[in-house]
RNA sequence: GAAGCGGGUCAGGCGAUCGCUGCAGGGAAUUUUCCCUGGAGAGGAAAGUCCGGGCUCCUCAGAACACGGUGGUGGGUAACGCCCACCGUCCGCAAGGAUCGGGAAAGUGCAACAGAAAGUAUACCGCCUUCGCAAGAAGGUAAGGGUGAAACGGUGCGGUAAGAGCGCACCAGCAGAGCAGGCAACUGCUUUGGCUAGGUAAACCCCGCCGGGAGCAAAACCAAGCAGGAAGAAGUGCGAUCUUGUAUCGCCGCGGAUCUGUUCGAUCUGUUACCACUUCCGGGUAGGUUGCUAGAAUUGGCGAGUAAUCGUCAAUCCAGAGAAAUGAUCGUCCGCGACAGAACCCGGCUUAUCGACCCGCUUCCUUU
RNA sequence: GCGGGUGUAGCUCAGUGGUAGAGCACCACGUUGCCAACGUGGCUGUCGAGGGUUCGACUCCCUUCACCCGCU
């Protein structure tokens, strides 16, 4: 059985990292969430969040980052490799977890197409 | 039984699988880290940041004035603008609730419109007297009318030309004195006085009390890294020392900085200037470790106190992240789960909140 | 997390306890062959929300909501 742990080297974890991730400006997204993404050439795939306030207060926003973090847990066999991601929540009403796991599996397949194509 | 008042507790539970963050033990590696086992892991408001402290730094913070805060009395507390008890005022049949609640006979100011007049008063209509044929004029008056949010005590008798605390009686209110109760705020009674003193201090102000500033993005250490530039004020003063100098120390004068503002005062520093200091412009870093959770702590017993709270004994250790930990799926039960997520830590206040349960009390109805 | 500030007409802002104002915009009329400009007149506010003080509150006090700025 594969191991679905989540650790601290699969985030990303420091202003530069996410600032590097922005300027490569490859981007996709549907109606419930926008992703970034860059190839970092580690071997792992990482994810940082972003949400802003508009979604709601603390307890809306933690939820939808848990949600976020519990798809890539548990797609993250599934996902390409060595790919750095930001993942920000589009539109909080009509979010639940099973839209987060969905739209994660097939965006991220659209962007690492889009790298190897290039 | 109905209606209501006050106070308190809880904040979905249980099970399975996969995960997240610290801690303890063991193992592998020995720089990061990985694995196994055990145990812990958001709130009553964690929120707003409205107050008060602890803690840290700032050349220890003094006096007067200013400025800001606070405001019945007594108590509690580390402290408070908080809490408890009591007093006054207002509301409620009651249980109870509300209350920025010092001073208006220190001073200044304000009160639009209306009204005669908005405060050391005054007189529109009216009433009375005199003059006049009359219209009206002069004088007296503030009981009646009218205006206004507010109009200088009320009732009765006397008195008068008409009236008026003008006189008297009672009542209300004010001031002084005495007695009684209370630590006090204050309350009750008696007596004297002058007959009346209006409102507003969340207007200025007066009085009492309190207040140094910044804040964990405080602060300390390690590592990495950069680039400096411009401007600025005031003695060749006096004394001492010996190494006889653009020397050191002291005193005086002067300049600068800090102590929120001003004055005094204090401390530091400079005084012919290389360095340094102050101001301005510019440049670099944005990693790690500590601070970081054992505390005005929690639970229980006993004691003091009307209570807030305090004392004492015993037991317990109960989140510490850092792009930031509590979730997903399934089963099951019920009342189908509100508001809402720690970021240095406490004490309060305020605001948000589906409901469930418990305790005490009031009024009314029925039955006994 | 901490500190500071602002809410008044559609927009930008004034406003000293006593009926809420200015400029721009908008509407109508005039002017013009038509438009612009110009002139005249008009429209427009629960003064962010809720309490309190006061006879009376945009203004004073308390609570609250929203937004903006600064500090590593």
């Amino acid at each position: 059985m594969k191991r679905l742990g989540l650790s601290n080297r699969q985030r990303l974890r420091h202003r530069e990292e996410f600032s590097a991730v922005f300027a490569q400006r490859a981007r996709s997204g549907d109606q419930n969430l926008l992703i970034y993404a860059k190839p970092n050439h580690l071997g792992v795939t990482r994810i940082g969040l972003s949400v802003s306030r508009k979604h709601g207060n603390a307890v809306v926003r933690g939820k939808l980052k848990r949600w976020i973090r519990e798809s890539f847990r548990l797609l993250q066999h599934e996902l390409p490799e060595g790919l750095d991601l930001i993942i920000i929540p589009v539109n909080a009403e009509k979010a639940s977890f099973k839209n987060y796991y969905k739209s994660l599996k097939k965006l991220v397949n659209k962007l690492s197409k889009r790298f190897q194509d290039s």
